[in-house]
RNA sequence: GCCCAGGUAGCUCAGUUGGUAGAGCAGCGGAUUGAAAAUCCGCGUGUCGCUGGUUCGAUUCCGGCCCUGGGCA
């Protein structure tokens, strides 16, 4: 059987070309696992890769979704599991890279079946930890400990969702998690971590943000912000629209939000790399930053996997 | 060359009537089950410019030197 292959790492590490490099090499295809880029409006901002880089091999699930839209970790987790489908009839390699862990993790564990969440529910709930967050953490704390045992009682984000399960179902949180069927069974994936130094990679996402802003991120972040969506969803808290949008209001001048938009790549890479450090534990780590020598080693471990299956 | 002002955390600065120091930002560590580029928790990381002197004790007082601004030449 041969492997799909995962690649993670923190943003600016270099997956995309390493990514073409393997799909050129093992005749495979790209999917997305990174939340951000799965949404159209910014292209640049959210480092897709450019036209040269998607002619250089088939990529899928880039741009497809309006930032209008709520994409969610769950269904891009199935339309995740329909490319790795269709991929594999089609004797395809999957080339799975991504920088949103929870979104890999979701292919290799699984997420639990909880039933969707009607839209007005959802937005009760969410209102509701705006409006009150100790009474919605001790509504959580009486209706689901086990799940209030695991959060923060500042932790709305987390809070609003016990909430959303909770009045949508009848039903705690708890009762779902930990039933869960991964999408990539152990043994029919390889997964690799690139773990460049961290120095470097600051550097390197402070010169790529400036290259951004050559390359027309502003007019992009402009665009978007003219179309006055709501600022509560997903694509307007990628990195630099927050600082955009208050330049563009004029609550901040274009150098702080260039800084701002540095920094939090910066501290988000650094999550990532938390979370490759403690939830990735098992993927063997690339440390190169050698192009070459990186295909190299993920192309020699792929195939030794496929001669011994 | 002379006269001022200043050298304290990575940066901007506060402070110690002499008992080895603290804010903001930056940074560091961690959590992570449908917003995850999200959300949340935790942590000062320091030759107080250098060097002598006074003192039980100097980042603090005194002298010298170095450096950075500004002014006069």
């Amino acid at each position: 059987m041969r492997p799909a292959i995962l690649i993670h790492g923190p943003t600016a590490s270099g997956k995309t070309r390493l990514a073409i490099a393997l799909a050129r090499r093992l005749d495979g295809e790209i999917l997305n696992a990174d939340a951000m880029q799965c949404y159209r409006d910014l292209d640049i901002l959210t480092a897709r890769p450019e036209a040269e880089e998607l002619a250089a091999a088939p990529h899928h699930l880039f741009g497809h979704v309006d930032a209008d839209c709520r994409h969610s970790a769950g269904e891009w987790s199935k339309e995740a599991a329909a490319e790795i489908a269709r991929l594999g009839a089609a004797g395809k390699i999957p080339i799975i890279v991504g920088g949103t862990g929870l979104y890999l993790m979701a292919l290799t564990e699984g997420l639990s079946e909880i039933p969707p969440v009607p839209d007005q529910i959802r937005r009760d709930s969410r209102a509701r930890v705006a409006r009150d967050l100790p009474g919605a953490w001790a509504e959580v704390c009486a209706r689901d400990p086990r799940t209030a045992g695991r959060i923060d009682p500042q932790d709305r984000q987390r809070i609003a969702r016990a909430l959303e399960v909770l009045n949508a179902t009848g039903l705690p949180l708890s009762h779902f998690h930990g039933k869960a069927t991964p999408v990539l069974p152990a043994g029919s994936w390889l997964g690799v971590a690139l773990t460049p130094p961290r120095e470097a990679l600051y550097a390197r996402i402070d010169h790529r943000v400036d290259l951004m802003m050559k390359a027309g991120a502003l007019e992009e972040a402009r665009a978007l912000w003219a179309r006055g969506l709501d600022h509560e969803l997903p694509v307007m808290r990628a990195h630099g629209m927050p600082g955009f949008c208050d330049y563009f209001d004029g609550r901040a001048s274009l150098e702080e939000a260039v800084e701002r938009c540095k920094r939090d790549t910066r501290r988000y890479a650094k999550r990532q790399m938390t979370w490759i450090a403690h939830q990735f534990t098992l993927w063997p780590r690339v440390p190169s930053e050698d192009m070459d020598i990186r295909t190299r080693v993920i192309a020699d471990m792929w195939a030794e996997i496929c001669g011994q299956g």
